[in-house]
DNA sequence: TTGAAAGCGCTAACAG
DNA sequence: CTGTTAGCGCTTTCAA
């Protein structure tokens, strides 16, 4: 290793290189790629191969993955996508969800020796750029993406899976959880204990996402249990926490009154319960309230929130395990859908 | 652009490069590197640029970084890193802090022209391997990191900056909040609101990390009002939720009675309002509290937690702008407080 | 069982 | 103002 002048001017140690081992072990450098890489139906003599693993190690050898890229057109990375809610802001930051699913990802993809390209992404752009240009080798994108470069994405040579989105379409691998099943079931908690003023608080969002099904699975409820949707119990706006503290005083004006609400994301909930608290309204003694999704935080608060349980560790596993299948079997479609349970805590009561 | 089959048997698209760019506009492959990459001091007519940027443009074509990698030695990738927890599992997952600044990260990374190579690490790995395979431009490390591993780092030409870190070494650029100031200030808010039997919750950490500087500010504030430091007032624990939540009941039963706690992070401190509340102590009313961090979710709780606000989207974009300016001067070693201060909300009473 | 050598696509020094 | 060309470090085919 030389001390070099970079054009740039920058001091630096030169790399060891695999010609620095192949040298110092007295191979050729196609013998040091064959044993550091482990390369299949090359035998290698035992002796040979422990001298070049002496040498790399000895020189701390380590490879330039921007030359074996160049040369195999694969990267061992895996892009994550995170669309924005703002344009410009917030990524994974409104949601603690994200940070949770993020971390699931971020784990298995390194057990199974990848790395995690993370972005976030405006409203209007295009991630098939990135996946070109840093050659990714597969791509999970969670929550929305524009539709209109939906296309591009579709004629990557990397597999896309598409974690909880809004849209169904057959040239990409999709996962989600059972959203319809899990607000029917939610629904059908707050009628089981005797609730019918049941009130719907939710993303206003397109058909075919995560919150759309939510709400179909409340709609599936109230109809298989003979009780007729009002639609001025049903409350569209931003999946936060701020919406939700604010849409509690709305909830609360209803004239026929209220008696439980099913929210549809728990980030909601604990709005919903903050305004309540704020306006003396308590939960579940005046009015219940039923979550989505089961955050970290949900058995934070007080009373500590009964909800619809996604296993978001399971789901963050299982995108990366979905990509890699998919760089293997390109040609099979997959798509998954995880259960949800009930997690009753201490926010509904029965009347 | 032809239809080739790779040697692995999957069929691709071969991929526009800048030599089709080059032949369809009539240049030279020089010509289009310049346009492409608005090199300085290299005049290109007009009618020039023009046709290459249409051209590229017709042909969609994108550059392979791993050329351009490999030919300058920079990524344009910066790493940052997230020591776990528990050996082998959550990594961002147990704070919601890591979400926020990492999403804050992220999005200033992005709009400086870098992407973020996000990794979680164990107990006893080395990133200087990752760093040096894949030509980290940059590496930002938040919390603690190996110290037997440290001169590795050390010895990258990457710049590296260590967020909240334990340590302090000249080696590396560093970034924190001011713990010390805060812990201090948290305190003194107690006193000034006449609570003289304060306690401490905090995690049990090393010297110099962050949650031993809150602490020193603790003790700070009490040797500056005349009140001793009661060890039987100090708790310490794991930095969870669930260690406030069971610390709870070992505050309570403080013989001597507890009036206020200082809890050295939000989520401990949401623990433990969480554990008084089970155990039907109120807050503010049967003691008061106040945290450290001010997440997102302190407002979220009820009542809302006092606490110690620290701009995690500041640091964040601080994180990389340092490493951004740490590549553009490497001599000049950074170090950077960021200021903290006190957010009044519902959880602490005057007595 | 090993080695020689041809590129992968791009940048930038240098020549024109 | 533009083009020629020598690599960057590695993988892999083919020959020995």
């Amino acid at each position: 290793m030389t001390e070099t002048i970079k054009s740039d001017g920058v001091r630096n140690m030169a790399r060891t290189k695999i010609t620095d081992v192949a040298a110092k072990a007295g191979v050729s450098v196609a013998t040091v790629s064959y044993v550091l890489n482990h390369v299949e139906n090359q035998t290698i003599s035992e002796e040979t191969r422990a001298k070049v693993e002496e040498v790399a190690r000895e020189l701390h050898y380590v490879s330039n993955r921007a030359a074996s890229s160049l040369k195999n057109g694969r990267s061992n990375l895996i892009g994550v996508v995170i669309p924005q809610a703002e344009p410009g802001k917030e990524i994974l930051l409104s949601d603690p969800l994200y940070g949770e699913l993020l971390s699931e990802m971020e784990y298995k993809a390194r057990r199974m020796g990848y790395h995690m390209l993370l972005s976030g992404l405006g409203d209007d752009q295009d991630y098939s750029g990135v996946v070109r240009n840093r050659l990714l080798d597969g791509v999970i994108i969670v929550g929305s993406y524009p539709a209109e470069h939906l296309s591009d994405l579709a004629e990557l040579h990397a597999p896309v899976v598409l974690v909880d989105a809004c849209i169904s379409d057959a040239r990409f691998h999709e996962l989600t959880a059972d959203d319809r099943a899990g607000g029917k079931l939610a629904t059908e908690y707050l009628i089981g204990h005797g609730h019918t003023k049941i009130a719907y608080v939710g993303e206003k969002s397109e058909k075919g996402s995560a919150a759309d099904k939510r709400y179909a699975g409340y709609a599936d409820a109230l109809a298989e249990h003979g009780l007729s949707l009002e639609r001025d119990r049903v409350y569209h706006g931003k999946n936060s926490f701020a919406y939700g503290e604010k849409v509690a005083e709305t909830v609360l004006a209803h004239p026929d009154g209220t008696t439980a609400v099913f929210a549809a994301s728990d980030i909601l909930a604990i709005g919903l319960m903050h305004g309540f608290a704020l306006r003396g309204v308590r939960v579940p003694e005046d009015i219940s309230i039923i979550g989505f999704d089961d955050l970290l935080v949900s058995r934070m608060v007080s009373p500590a929130l009964t909800t619809i349980h996604q296993d978001i560790a399971a789901k963050g596993e299982k995108a990366v395990d979905m990509v890699l299948d998919a760089m293997v079997t390109p040609e099979k479609r997959q798509s998954e859908t995880l259960p949800v349970r009930l997690v009753e805590r201490d926010t509904v009561r029965r009347i």
